[in-house]
RNA sequence: GAGCCGUUAGCUCAGAUGGCAGAGCACCGGACUUUUAAUCCGGGUGUCCUGGGUUCGAAUCCCAGACGGCUCACCA
């Protein structure tokens, strides 16, 4: 890899093509043509919309700008490809229509360079809608070379490290990211048109809460103070319901201290909704519904290809219970998993980790994760949770050992969590009590203790629906994505080399 | 954090057995007034990721490191 192409350091030697294009560059400036004094270029139309509405437009003028992306030259007319942010047009320069002296301007345009031209709407013999060039401006200069324009930028590095580069060669990139704009959206329409307030929450909290995750860690200095990096906005919004806020959202960047994995990112984007006066089985409908409006906003449809599989988003989704999945994954009965024995040996039987060391519930989760997720095509909503893996969740009141509490699955990828949320003050107090005490054993991702959130319980919350919702990975869902970071921008890298 | 794989021209990629660093696109020069991966003729523009080592000789073999991808582990 040639001179600073994948890294962020500054350029060392510069290329015969970087060279090339300054000396085009110092030849306009010294010709008192200096693209980068230009401050602005009026645009009639996009390009998109002259391929629209090209039957009123054809034989009128139209002035369009964006970048040079090919160039075909035949001598005394050229073809030239302009892409804006809307779709590509075809750009045809004749030398009876431009003169001499303009014409012989295009040796100065390299691709890569941005343009505006201003000429006649037609169409080629060809078919081609094209702009017959009467007058371009040069209005910004490419000093480095395009990504190769038919292959596109596969190097996943650079398409991380320079997503510019990847948006510029790549459609598929732009319309991933397009879509991921369309679904948030199209989400906060939904919760809008439902009398929910959006609301922001304190990224850096005295007391990382509302999950089970390890924090990043930050100093204020002024307060002399740390700080955590939020892992959840929960407790805040729950706060805002007891301030009587009965409908409440927040869509925000949340930031947990954890592995990087092609489904996780450690900032990503999290969807927390509450929903006063009720509880998960209304967030389920509200997850079906406000998933299902999203694909048809953002895809115009609800059924999605995915892997072979055709996925179908139309509520209502399945609703399972966890442990009649477990059981049907297993082929036994729920009697004959009750116990760390029995579950070994079914874990035995099924080639999953059997060592004498590990706990019933570690087992369990084994087996729903090795066996039962992966089969999770068609939205699942997976439901009663143990309470004792849920601090914040309200326990089943006809069997307290279960939670009310579900996560969403679609494509074997678990998209979220939610409950009907805790709000008996005694027993959440209870339940955080028994957290920091396994966090004083040395678990980093218990959940810690926080005063104030139990005393905000304890001046009343009325009954109340919660939900979390991963967006980057209903984004993956829906645009076939198979990386997190094919749908996060500027996803974290570590630093390259030598920078 | 572990295992496996990768890193060669601006981009996409070839380079068995160690023996002058290659192609396509892009670029430069020339021809060409309806092409659209334009075509035709001519031209190779390079820290072969980095640093050591083996060897007469290393892109190639060995060691160490950097960065990336995948799988696993932790998690959503």
């Amino acid at each position: 890899m040639g001179a600073d192409s994948r890294d962020g350091s500054p350029p060392r030697e510069e290329g015969e093509l970087v060279r090339q294009r300054r000396e085009k560059l110092a030849r306009l400036r010294d010709a008192g043509r200096d693209p980068f004094r230009i401050t602005r270029f009026e645009r009639t139309h996009l390009a998109a919309e002259i391929r629209d509405g090209f039957e009123s437009l054809e034989g009128s003028e139209a002035r369009v700008a964006g970048r040079l992306v090919a160039q075909r030259r035949h001598g005394k007319a050229t073809f030239a490809d302009l892409q804006d942010v809307s779709a590509k047009i075809q750009l045809l320069f004749r030398v009876d229509r431009l003169g001499e002296e303009r014409y012989r301007g295009l040796n100065d345009l390299d691709d890569g360079d941005l343009l505006g031209a201003a000429g006649t709407v037609l169409r080629t013999r060809t078919g081609e809608i094209t702009i017959a060039v009467s007058d371009f401006t040069l209005l910004a200069k490419a000093l480095r070379p395009p990504p190769e324009k038919w292959h596109g930028l596969r190097d996943v590095e650079i398409r991380y490290r320079q997503r510019y580069l990847d948006l510029i060669a790549n459609e598929e990139s732009r319309r991933i990211f397009t879509v991921r704009s369309k679904v948030i959206r199209s989400l906060r329409r939904f919760f809008d048109e439902r009398g929910f307030l959006e609301v922001e929450t304190p990224m850096m909290q005295p007391v990382p809460g509302g999950a089970l995750a390890r924090p990043f860690i930050t100093h204020h200095n002024a307060l002399d103070i740390d700080l955590y990096l939020r892992i959840a906005p929960e407790l805040y919004l729950k706060r805002l319901i007891v301030g009587g806020f009965e409908r409440v959202y927040e869509i925000g960047s949340v930031f947990r201290n954890e592995g990087i994995s092609t489904r996780h990112n450690p900032e990503y984007t999290l969807l927390e909704a509450y929903q006063a006066y009720a509880d998960y089985r209304d967030m389920m409908e509200l997850v079906e519904n406000m998933v299902a409006q999203a694909a048809s906003d953002a895809l115009g449809s609800v059924q999605l290809a995915w892997e072979g599989h055709e996925i179908d988003l139309s509520p209502p989704w399945r609703r399972a219970r966890m442990f009649e999945l477990i059981e049907d994954a297993a082929g036994v009965a729920a009697d004959q998993l009750e116990t760390a024995e029995q579950a070994r040996e079914v874990c035995k039987r099924l080639e999953l980790p059997a060592e004498e060391n590990l706990a019933l519930s570690t087992m369990l989760n084994n087996i729903f994760e090795g066996l039962v997720q992966p089969s999770l095509i068609q939205p699942t909503f997976v439901t009663d949770y143990p309470t004792a893996i849920s601090p914040l969740a309200k326990a089943r009141a006809d069997e307290p050992k279960m939670a009310e509490r579900f996560e969403p699955f679609i494509a074997g990828i678990e998209l979220g969590n939610a409950f009907s949320e805790l709000n008996d003050p005694e027993e959440q107090r209870r339940r955080l009590a028994e957290q920091a005490q396994s966090r004083a054993a040395g678990d980093l991702e218990a959940h810690p203790m926080d005063e104030d959130y139990i005393r905000a319980l304890e001046y009343g919350m009325p009954p109340t629906g919660g939900l979390g919702l991963g967006i980057d990975r209903v984004v993956m869902l829906f645009t076939g994505a198979a990386s997190i970071r094919d749908v996060i921008l500027f996803p974290h890298m570590r630093p390259p080399a030598g920078g």
